[in-house]
DNA sequence: TATATTAGCGATTCATTAATCGCTTTTGAG
DNA sequence: CTCAAAAGCGATTAATGAATCGCTAATATA
């Protein structure tokens, strides 16, 4: 036989972001997927049991990378503003090195077809959300930010910000530097949460 | 034989952008659409020559018809702040009556399959921000909004925030009151057009 | 080493769906 | 009133793609 079933899972994984980040989630079929791993489309089923199976871990997975890669951030030792605008900056990179994300945020395969793979996204924004609103608060008791700022609300509309954001990045075709906005946004973003 | 073409074509639009607000882009296919115009599938094929063709075609109008509904807005006597705030509500009140719109933005159809479909969107949206433009470029002008602003910038990140707003709806089965969002999304946006 | 287990494959099945075709029915222009 | 053009339909086609099946080959373990 071939390599264990484990390794094999975690690579058909990366074949299907791979597939989706190129060719969109819809036609990222078990074909593209199995080709990119390199082993047969019908090999696939042996490792999950259904092409819907696979897109629910894919997004288990990267939903869980990314909120790895953010977790220093929500920590550190610098002031709430600059490990804000350090993990904005970490998010936009995050994305970048995986455009299979943009691509499953928006698929009607989404926002349709599949209860399963909607309640993983909304379970890692709240997540996300939860984590964020917290820094926001915590440079607000530190009075970086406004007082008056509702940080629930806030972190809401930074969501729809940087939302928008991978919407025109993936509209566009990938065809800018996504990381270079982190700056300007952030520069529109601070100009909400400053202390009066 | 039945209805003029012209009436035909129209219908056929309005069909299919129903069947892609309840059943999302992907799955709004000639025969969905054919049962809400109440004619057969092949008949669809009378009228358009592609599926595609419809697609494009209802991209096209949905988008004149928005664009028609804020025209009031980009010229009327109010100041260019009430202005804003009453288009942005405008728009929220259109796409909720326009479900259809968010489904074809957030669809793998729009973001891989079709060129076509992506051009014409990409218009639409230059067309809308060309004018939300002038609008702020008038409020700047007439001392309403921070003379430090720029225009195209602020309005790309409306458009970000609403369209994370959209987003957010699609995804949460638009359960929640879009119009109900465009205060409070005027309360955040404006913080940032304060004249200081 | 023997053997049960598991990974892998090619061929096949079954369902879906856009698009075509031949034929019928309706309509409107002359 | 006539008849050509247009609208409509059911059946069919062709393509695609997920999932199944029977078989083979590799591997772990006893």
């Amino acid at each position: 036989m071939g390599k264990p079933t484990e390794t094999r899972r975690a690579e058909i994984i990366l074949g299907a972001l791979s597939a989706a980040a190129d060719l969109g989630l819809g036609a990222a079929t078990t074909q593209a997927i199995a080709d990119r791993v390199g082993i047969g489309q019908s090999t696939i089923f042996r490792h999950y049991k259904s092409r819907d199976e696979i897109f629910a871990a894919a997004i288990e997975s990267i939903g869980a990378n990314m909120l790895r890669a953010l977790e220093p951030y929500f920590s550190g030792g610098d002031s709430a503003a600059v490990r804000l605008k350090e993990m904005i900056h970490a998010q936009l990179i995050f994305v970048s090195n995986n455009r299979g994300l943009p691509r499953i945020l928006f698929s009607d395969s989404l926002h349709i077809d599949s209860p399963i793979l909607k309640q993983n996204v909304q379970r890692v924004m709240r997540n996300y959300s939860s984590r964020v609103v917290q820094l926001v608060q915590e440079g607000i008791e530190a009075g970086e930010f406004d007082k008056q700022l509702d940080p629930t609300e806030t972190v809401r509309y930074l969501m729809m910000l940087i939302q928008g954001l991978l919407m025109r990045w993936s509209l566009f075709d990938f065809n800018f530097d996504l990381e270079a906005e982190a700056a300007p946004l952030w520069d529109f973003f601070s100009r909400i949460l400053k202390a009066e």
